[in-house]
DNA sequence: CTGAAAGCGCTTACAG
DNA sequence: CTGAAAGCGCTTACAG
């Protein structure tokens, strides 16, 4: 019934060996044989078989990405990216969206030992990453995404969230704010972890301070930034300047302040991280951290095919840019280094 | 270097052929030979080559999903289900992330003709309906997500949206809303229009209009949304309802209508529809057409791999119920049918 | 209950 | 520039 290489050779007059050859743009090929070749290809509708070319070539020219859940906000930007930047290479996705334990995990390594893939993409892997280890140390490609987490030692790519962090700090300095607070969020989103660690490093020595009263934990949703703004002011401390690690906290927490009738940006700046979607609509629009998740994941796809067809990956560990979106909910001030502006001030955002 | 079969049957003392009776479950194999093999599979940590089973069994034990955007906002929580659908089954997910058309579609086809994937899942296909119907007449297990968009005739699983409309018209009904405007979404996103056909239907005779003059194009966004509510109070139109096919653009609506001074929901009562995740977290919070996105995802999952694995198909197409979340922007009312409040309503929610 | 052999549809040295 | 042959690592009748 279907087409095989066998069949194209027959009605080329050639063996199966010259087909391959075209079949793989070898140069070696007569240019009359190959475009006769091709023709039948095309008359024929021939089609090589991924499954035989796997296990002849041993390669399937698909790449396995591990990514701990498609509900964290930024996920599918990133994995977005990686479609994107996997697309012209011709490598298929194969995807594998649970969390990085149990027998999920367990079937994910089996199929990564089975080859169903040539190598591996892991987002912000925690658990996961003795096993991705261990199959590295097998052998196996493996890239590693990382949004803030650890460094895993493995090849990876990253942004720079802690420059992104003392640019956020920068900001709240320029408009003058002294008594900071800080919502961090889950373990499963790190990112703010190192974002916070360029915040306070930058803050350190400005006479602003940020005490760990005023830092509070929460669980990466709109409901939890609420809640944590409600904990802080229930507590009675007071700060004029907020860092959230994540924008829809960030618009739970701006709520949480509407709410208790605390002016923003007049009596508390605040700052997200991420420039995820509730960023550029809450009110006033949230100023953020802008982390460029779908370039993060078109660079990882690209360093990781490099690695598959020969490349040595690019040396380091790739760190893109973050950069300072300012909208409304920090005062507008002076150019401040890095600072972007991404759409124009309205005349009724409050100025202090 | 690597296990094969051939050094388990080796190790063991038995044929290739008593391996691969006992690595597929056949019953045909004596307790203790089977004991032995499963044991030094487990010592030598043996795990068959997805591409050696992939091109005997003529089966990849992978199916292909198609989707247009990981960026269209309900679409990682359908893809979410689809994974967890899957995961139990063992089968894996190629993802391909790609408008339907364009060389893209292309590679697509290629890799599936190619016979990389068991089946396909496609996602509210557009254009690439037709591909697909030819690979299905080709013989290919298809199934197609289908979010309100024409009937592709093909196997489907979908959402009652036209009942989910019916109850959002008996919603606004209920609260004496007689001038009706509607906001509709982009074509990649056609749920709404099956919506639209429930929802005026509900209303026809009812003494309640919509008219076309009151109905506005919009492209998805929170931006889009609120241009478009501009542009109805621009035109000097009067409406009291208002339904939104989609959240985000319900978010932008109520950010227009809260600036232009209109009460909701008193003076405009307003529904979405998805469900999303901006709906619980508007002022005040949106009342929303819910479509349960994962578990169609999953539904579709599970239908297309019980056709894999030889399941005739669950007959005629799949529809899950929708069903209608009030919450803050629709006046409370008496219980109505199908009517399910996730949320407890605050006291300082206005009240007609 | 088990084995020998053919076959899945390609790729890859090797030889010419 | 091209072909014959072996091989990738399994599964599947067929025979016993």
């Amino acid at each position: 019934m279907r087409v095989t290489i066998a069949d194209i050779a027959r009605l080329a007059g050639v063996s199966k060996a010259t087909v391959s050859r075209v079949l793989n743009g070898r140069p070696d090929v007569d240019q009359a044989t190959q475009a006769r070749i091709q023709e039948i290809m095309a008359e024929t509708g021939y089609v090589p078989s991924a499954r035989a070319v796997g296990l002849a070539s041993g390669r399937t020219r698909t790449i396995g990405v591990l990514a701990p859940s498609l509900r964290t906000p930024w996920m599918p930007e990133l994995l977005q990216g990686v479609a994107d930047g996997l697309e012209p290479t011709g490598y298929g996705l194969l995807l594998h969206a649970a969390a990085g334990d149990g027998p999920a995990l367990e079937r994910f390594a089996a199929s990564v030992r089975g080859h169903a893939v040539d190598g591996v993409l892991a987002v912000e892997p925690g658990g996961a990453v003795d096993q991705l280890r261990e199959l590295h140390r097998g052998g196996l490609p493996v890239l590693v995404v990382e949004t803030g987490g650890r460094p895993s030692g493995l090849p990876a790519v990253g942004a720079d969230l802690a420059d992104g962090g003392a640019r956020a700090a920068e900001l709240l300095l320029a408009a003058g704010r002294l008594r900071i607070a800080m919502i961090t969020g889950p373990a499963t989103d790190p990112a703010g972890n190192t974002c916070a660690e360029g915040f306070t490093d930058r803050l350190t020595g400005t006479g602003a301070v940020l005490r760990s009263s005023h830092v509070t934990e929460s669980d990466g949703s709109e409901q939890g930034g609420y809640d944590a703004v409600q904990r802080l002011l229930r507590a009675r401390l007071f700060f004029d300047g907020l860092f959230v690690h994540g924008d829809a906290m960030a618009a739970g927490a701006l709520r949480a302040l509407h709410e208790a009738g605390r002016q923003v940006p007049g009596e508390v700046a605040v700052v997200g991280l991420g420039d995820v979607a509730p960023a550029a609509y809450t009110q006033p629009p949230l100023t953020t951290v802008r982390v460029p998740w779908a370039e993060l994941g078109a660079a990882a796809a690209r360093d990781l095919v490099n690695r598959l067809d020969g490349g040595a990956g690019d040396g380091g560990p790739v760190l893109l840019a973050t950069s300072l979106v300012v909208r409304g909910t920090t005062p507008p001030v002076g150019r401040i280094p890095g600072q972007r502006s991404r759409r124009a001030r309205t005349a009724e955002l409050p100025v202090v």
